[in-house]
RNA sequence: GCUCUUGUAGUUCAGUGGAUAGAACAAGGGACUCCUAAGCCCUAGACGCAGGUUCGAUUCCUGCCAAGAGCACCA
């Protein structure tokens, strides 16, 4: 087991790992372990650093002798013996810095980094485990509104992410396309037959904009006029019996918005393995809750069938209305039965807003008891609220954002930008790629558990922490790797120059050295906390600290070996910005 | 009313039981005959309030205040 875990130790894990054997043999004890080092908060103190405070304490313990934080810090200072990994040990008061030797570092990472390419940064932490995200969940008859959005930009990078952490990943979309709100969508269609008749010639985004609008007339009807309700409820009944006479128009709008929505995956660059739907699991999902009813699990009440989460410190919730049809709670049963029967997840994460907090508690409780194997592996992962400055995002009222329209906004936006640019061939795609870059960023810097408040102006800004900052920053090295008159140095076979000759002896170059060393933790960091946000600002504080070297020091302009040595920190730099970038869903461009 | 989530610079966000709480935007100032100025440098500015646990709390706990969400037949 040690053998396979010390082949993928990465070059940080190592020096960590020398550092920690070095701290024990002082000690002459197994009492500290790489996780219990700290980064700096002063890179002048050094490249990292034990707290001795945990240590004084469990020295105490074991010895019985008190010693404070800083005497054992300063103990160890005179025990510990240098190497060629450390190179320098100050303790200041109760913390004992470690100084990397940044030669060998550098040579190694960036080693590391060119040898490996778009692999550098991998692990195996979710070796033979299976996990299923399932994420997007847009309902058919809806408007896609940027809420959507950022539920598949998460989705699709936590997917991404895990995949990197070694995991097995099942894309899973579930799709509500039976329920109230598609009555709702064909209720206001019903009040727009003209407009309905003259879309169907049209593409896909005038389609789904007519169901968008039926929808918004549909539910503003239903809260404000009975009779409307009563309708709406009648054709809810109809679909749910698939009644011929709305089955026709049921099928083809379904249609019109699926193929809505996969003109939008395609164009973010998602996929997914399986596409549920709720119409596939409405009747499983009933005949369950109807099966546990009968063992108790579920109560009948006042004509409906519930679950009685008071029991376990939630709150009931109804399966089956009165009207004897499944609610989303039943559909979600045999949701879970579908998803461990195909794929027998370890886990599956529903990446679902955070209104859904408590509905999920109930669920999973529920589950738990009917299917006992899915105890543990059930996760509502939520994201926050996307609201716009002036007011909050909802499908019920008139004044959603499009998913689609922020994405136009967007490329307007960059296109703008790109008039004074130099002369590039390939504008339309540069533009494309930039503005997606633009919007994906936005969303996946903040923590995914946090509200945005959404700012166009700013969200499609390409100042500071910003998608178009990263690939410019890319794109400045490759204008620095193509006007390079010396070999590349990544084909160093055939070249005189070998890795072990860097010379890197700038302070901002040491810095993106352990800058780069410590991308592979933050890549498992992000695995761990199902948080691409770890990973966005990581890569913009290597771009920052790229972009500083860039203006201190001559990259083509210096001596030869030294020239070298830069091109291939520069190299790294770009490899580990695209090996980020990719996990975000984001594309680098050659020029911009 | 009950439950959950969140309160950090003017704004939008990072962050940690410990060494000087970081950025970005906005504001003000600066550097270009120099590898992409969508860049770089400098200045100013913050942990909602009150207790508690701790050697040490912005971080953990409790209360209060504020915002958001949920709480029976929507999804």
């Amino acid at each position: 087991m040690l053998k396979g875990a010390k082949n993928t130790m990465n070059t940080l894990d190592k020096v960590k790992q020398n550092i920690v054997e070095a701290i024990n043999a002082a000690l002459k004890e197994k009492l500290v372990k790489a996780s219990d080092l700290v980064y700096p908060l002063n890179p002048a103190f050094g490249d990292i650093s034990l707290p001795c405070f945990n240590l004084a304490k469990e020295l105490t313990r074991l010895r019985r002798q008190e010693k404070t934080a800083v005497e054992i810090c300063e103990f160890l200072m005179g025990k510990i013996v240098l190497n060629d990994v450390v190179v320098a040990i100050k303790a200041i008061g109760p913390f004992l810095n470690f100084t990397f030797n940044k030669a060998k570092l550098g040579q190694e990472v960036i080693e590391e980094i060119l040898k490996q390419k778009e692999k550098y940064g991998l692990n195996q932490n979710g070796k033979n485990k299976r996990i299923m995200v399932e994420f997007a969940h847009p309902n058919t008859h809806k408007a896609f509104h940027i809420g959507h959005l950022r539920n598949i930009l998460t989705g699709e990078a936590i997917a991404r992410i895990l995949t990197a952490n070694g995991y097995k990943i099942i894309r899973a979309n579930y799709q509500g396309d039976v329920g109230l709100h598609i009555a709702k969508c064909l209720w206001g269609i019903s009040r727009l037959k003209k407009e309905y008749q003259e879309v169907k010639a049209k593409p896909a985004e005038a389609k789904a904009g007519l169901l968008g609008r039926a929808y918004a007339l549909g539910s503003k009807n239903y809260e404000e006029n009975a009779e409307a309700k009563k309708e709406i409820i009648e054709i809810n009944k109809k679909i749910y019996n698939q009644d011929k006479t709305v089955m026709p128009i049921y099928r083809a709008t379904r249609k019109w918005s699926l193929d809505y929505f996969a003109g939008i995956y395609k164009k973010l660059d998602t996929k997914f393995d399986r596409l549920y739907f709720e119409s596939e699991v409405f009747s499983s999902g009933r005949e369950i809750v109807l099966r546990n009813l009968k063992k108790g699990v579920f109560k009948a009440s006042r004509g409906a069938v519930i679950f009685e989460g008071e029991k376990y410190g939630l709150h009931s919730r109804v399966f089956i209305n009165s009207e004897g049809n499944p609610t989303y709670e039943a559909k979600d049963m045999g949701l879970a039965e579908l998803q461990f029967k195909e794929f027998r997840p370890e886990k599956i994460l529903h990446v679902v807003g955070p209104e859904q907090a408590e509905y999920f508690k109930v669920i999973i409780k529920a589950l738990e008891i009917i299917m006992p194997k899915t105890k543990g592996r059930e996760t509502h992962l939520r994201y926050g609220w996307v609201r716009l400055k002036e007011g909050k995002m909802s499908s019920r009222l008139g004044n959603v954002v499009l998913g689609e329209w922020l994405l136009g906004e967007a490329k307007k936006e960059v296109l703008e930008i790109m008039k004074s640019a130099r002369g590039l061939k390939n504008k339309a795609e540069v533009a494309d790629k930039v503005s997606l870059a633009a919007v994906k960023y936005s969303i996946l810097k903040n923590g995914p558990d946090k509200d945005i408040a959404f700012d166009l102006k700013e969200s499609v800004s390409f100042n500071g922490s910003s998608g178009p900052y990263l690939q410019y920053t890319v794109a400045r090295i490759n204008s620095i790797t193509r006007k390079s008159q010396i070999p590349n140095p990544k084909s160093q076979k055939n070249s005189k120059f070998k890795i072990q000759d860097l010379k890197l002896e700038d302070a901002k170059e040491q810095g993106l050295i352990v800058k780069l060393a410590r991308y592979p933790e933050v890549l498992a960091v992000a695995g761990k906390n199902y948080d691409p946000s770890e990973i966005a600002k990581y890569l913009f504080e290597l771009a920052q600290e790229f972009n500083d070297y860039y203006h201190s020091v001559r990259i083509l302009k210096a001596k030869t070996d030294i020239s070298l040595a830069r091109l291939s920190l520069i190299m790294a730099v770009k490899q580990a910005l695209e090996n980020g970038l990719g996990l975000l869903g984001i594309e680098t461009v050659e020029k911009m």
